[in-house]
DNA sequence: CAAATATGCAACCTTTTAGTTGCATATCCG
DNA sequence: CGGATATGCAACTAAAAGGTTGCATATTTG
């Protein structure tokens, strides 16, 4: 998990993950055309986002395909994100009586 | 949304995020005692919380309370996550498909 | 007021990360 | 076969991140 954190906390592999949402299953040179940038420094990005199995590489001939694989994203999703979103309602109301504690030492 | 996506790139920041969430409000002396590091180090990681949004601070006397705000998160989930969750389906089906274009070669 | 408590700020060090350059390897095509 | 194409691997550099130490400041309390 920690991984797939990693992976995202960088723009240009979030653009990576967005043009292959775009069009999956790309070749390394044709996610080279969408970054300026060299070949190789996006092959080190494409690595994290394999290694972190947010994409799935699959070689065809010389070609190297990348395909999404969004199951990463859902975990985060479902154990991480969604519970903190849960306390959204008691994280407000816990700032209200936090302010209103602070009121009485205003007046 | 990239100071988010980096805020929460970080096990430690991670860790205080779910602190909070187990106790919102919580002094930053309070938040030192369950990560082993220096209070100044805890407090740099909380200066990329506050910036990113993810934590508000709240002043009461000398003591600096934490409170968590959900907002950005929601925000990740519904315009990232989500979309790329929803290739789900499609991503499956495209790398079947690749494996597919694939198996006239290995045959 | 003085001591204790709660925090901030800045300098510094070490490790990691992002990106480049250069060269090697494998596959396709005339 | 030989050239063109697609990619990999390794070394290196520059910048950023994580964490520490040391000291300053503000607030509470006896």
């Amino acid at each position: 998990m920690d991984a797939v954190f990693k992976a995202l906390a960088d723009p240009s592999r979030r653009a990576l993950l967005d043009q292959l949402h775009l069009q999956n299953g790309q070749t390394l040179n044709q996610l080279c055309r969408h970054l300026r940038m060299t070949r190789q420094g996006i092959t080190k990005h494409l690595g994290l986002l394999i290694k972190a199995d947010l994409v799935v590489p699959l070689w065809r001939g010389r070609e190297k395909l990348h395909y999404l694989n969004p199951a990463p994203l859902k975990q985060i999703s479902e154990r991480w994100i969604d519970k903190h979103k849960a306390a959204c309602l008691r994280a407000s109301t816990d700032l209200t009586k936090g302010l209103d504690a602070l009121k009485p030492e205003v007046n």
